[in-house]
DNA sequence: ATCAGTAACCTACTCATGGTAGCCAACGCA
DNA sequence: TGCGTTGGCTACCATGAGTAGGTTACTGAT
């Protein structure tokens, strides 16, 4: 599944070469436009948003700049078409991986796999876009990231109905958190290609099933307790130091020396 | 009172004043440095990155851009050296929070604390800039989150002294999973402002804690075992169902911070 | 054949914006 | 009163997104 993708290039040589057999130059409005795409996702993959240019694209694709902006709308759009492909792929890939998966103690493992999977499947194209990378990138990785969070709460009640206890005001919490964790060790893994996939993902289940467990044992209004323990009924936390808010770093402001 | 920070509003107005009591417009260079940094805040939180132009900060600032060049180097720079502070701030916030924490098993809580009080102070400008806008931002964004990650790596280190089981190679891994899912977390919160800094940070701690300890029982090497029990080459941690699923914290993971 | 009408394309712009070259003026000091 | 230093300015360049309006080749109906 992960490699039904030719890799980037080899999607760009498919479609030129489609493009090539049309003699005049004059190529049907559906072909050039999947061709501009693969270009730029080429392009962008390579280069980055802010670095690439829609003169070059065109350059690349052998027409003129408004050819291109007819195609396919603005640059932004472009983009954004590109990672609404690429979400659609992830969703699903997750999707059905963890879905298959009978076991529900397995399926975090099962969506583990699969994600890891995919990442590992277009480790460049991964680590060009959603790290390091610049413009509006940030917008499209944005919704990529939410769909993914949505995709993860949806199969966060699927699999542990929300029973009384299990604070389901929270699937949504727990899907970004879940989300992040993904993500932050999909950056971590990009720069240590040694390490296999099977441990990736291990880690990222061991690291997350239990807390997922615990959770469920809990109720919605032991979180605050949970860290203030004496503050149940009254809002009133404030057990010793209490840092975040207020204490331990006393900020000076305007006198800040910035360096 | 969240508002140590005297919100980037009063910063600008505070820089404002001072550069105002020079009379014939003449300001000494720091200061109006100061006065540019403070406003490029105000601006950048405003307008998002690339919405926000040279022109526009030079002019609000009352100079031409020639002499904010000359101030900041370049609108990269200038972004980033904003970036630079923000995670010196939240860097030292954390840090100390967490290290003024004796009790190792609070250490985690009192981190979670410390990073949501920070977020909370500036709601408005962490959600600016971490998610949503554009540019090179996210460079800028990596950066902070590189050094969040560091600093998470540091203080595991310094909290779970590296036995011999204990995966020291993963540090890395687990810090950007946790900076990942507590940045996921702060996403959430920031649309979700009735809910109070004590259940942020006790969900956090609920979620993560129980991961942390669980890892703490295995082996590097059993990772791919969790995953995949018949691939390596016998070592068996009780694998069971589900890795630390089965049942939450099921070994006690050392607790000697005196190593 | 021919003559719309349309589909594919192009040249040549505008406009916004990051960044720079080079000049000028006020202040402080001998 | 000259004179360097420092703060500042006007006017410009380059790049890159996006567009206006025209042109050529292909089609299908007369």
């Amino acid at each position: 599944m992960v490699d039904t993708d030719p890799s980037v290039a080899a999607r760009v040589a498919a479609v030129t070469d489609e493009v090539a057999a049309h003699p005049h130059g004059r190529v049907p409005r559906e072909l050039r436009r999947r061709q501009v795409l693969a270009v730029a996702e080429a392009l962008f993959v390579e280069r980055g948003y802010h670095q690439a240019s829609m003169d070059e694209l065109a350059r690349r694709v052998g027409v003129s700049k408004p050819v291109v902006y007819d195609l396919v709308g603005s640059k932004e759009q472009l983009f954004h078409a590109l990672m609404q492909d690429a979400a659609d792929e992830l969703g699903a890939t997750v999707r059905a991986a963890v879905l298959a998966e009978q076991d529900p103690d397995r399926r975090l493992e099962a969506g583990a796999r699969a994600f890891f999977g995919f990442v590992a499947g277009r480790r460049r194209a991964w680590g060009a876009l959603m790290s390091g990378d610049e413009g509006p990138v940030t917008t499209a990785v944005g919704e990529i990231r939410r769909r993914q969070i949505e995709l993860i709460a949806e199969l966060l009640v699927a699999t542990e109905p929300a029973g009384p206890h299990a604070p389901a005001r929270f699937v949504d919490a727990v899907a970004h958190a879940l989300s992040g964790a993904f993500e932050g060790l999909a950056a971590w893994w990009h720069h240590q290609p040694d390490v296999p996939l099977e441990v990736v993902a291990g880690l990222a289940t061991v690291l997350v099933a239990p807390g997922l467990e615990a959770l469920g044992g809990l109720d919605v209004d032991d979180f605050g307790t949970v860290v203030a323990p004496a503050a149940t009924g009254a809002p009133a936390p404030a057990p010793g130091p209490t840092p975040g808010a207020g204490g331990p770093s006393p900020s000076h402001p305007q006198e800040d020396p910035t360096r």
